[in-house]
DNA sequence: TGTCAATACTTTCTATGTCAACTATTGCTT
DNA sequence: AAGCAATAGTTGACATAGAAAGTATTGACA
């Protein structure tokens, strides 16, 4: 029964496993040690940012960082406490609220963008070869059930 | 500063974000459905049942789920509730507790491993292609520092 | 042999996230 | 316009996991 476990694909997919762990563990770290902040305050931060008129609402910001939408009301409350983040009640649909970077938002996230892209880069996109990005991206968009 | 975040080699490394998140949702709730036990318990299952002798120990348990001591013990005590696993003291070292399968545990191993596996081959097996294989397994090699 | 650092596991405290129920608001349908 | 399903967000109950301190046991070494 386990000797399927024992094929080349089914190695893959466990390092595929591994790897994850390994990042997310040391960009957590990373992040706390340098920037005092978790990765997934620096995953809103991101987030909000990339957005057309720098905000977002509960619900999109829950589908970008892959959230329930009660996890993403909590993780917003606690960055509105520590001052990153703050609410912004929707004139147009007043069930709304955005999330908008407040100036200690920006100045974290300006702190804390090179520090992740210097993780990711060490970390994951050193270890790209030659063809690699392409056959990765490639399967991960099969993955994914794009195009 | 966020257009670094617009290489491809960035793309690549967000996709394996998603199809993470993505594919480790979708075994848990088959899993649920299936066989009525969440992802981490089939975890423990093939790690014990891969064990030479069928028994781990809780720290190597630990090393092998990637999970903190303190949360092989309490993940431990909920499968023992549930009658899937029984501890059994080591008499060499009394410090040690190894984790065995109860029959009610290889019952449930030998339902859930297909389901399992079936998932991992239509998730992501299925959609390597070619050289895709190998291609992934060498840069998983590299991140995770083997060899 | 007595001491003490290391090891194995447990427990307490706390952080964080999910699910489902709830509230408020919107907008479609008649 | 009234009714009502859908949508946005919050909240309560609960599940789970990590960190660090606590307990028991082991083994090395003076």
């Amino acid at each position: 029964m386990t000797n399927r476990l024992e094929t080349p694909e089914y190695r893959v997919f466990s390092r595929f496993l591994i790897a994850h762990a390994k990042l997310m563990r040391e960009f957590d770290a990373t992040l706390r040690e340098v920037c005092d902040i978790p990765l997934s305050w620096f995953d809103v931060l991101v987030h909000v940012s990339l957005e057309p008129g720098q905000r977002v609402t509960h619900t999109r910001l829950g589908e970008r960082t892959l959230m329930s939408q009660g996890g993403v009301t909590r993780l917003v409350d606690r960055m509105v406490k520590a001052g990153l983040v703050a609410r912004r009640a929707s004139r147009a649909d007043r069930r709304k609220s955005y999330v908008v970077l407040t100036d200690s938002g920006r100045e974290k996230l300006a702190e804390a963008m090179p520090t992740q892209l210097d993780s990711i880069q060490e970390l994951f996109v050193q270890h790209l070869e030659d063809g690699d990005t392409e056959v990765m991206d490639g399967f991960f968009r099969r993955v994914l059930g794009l195009e």
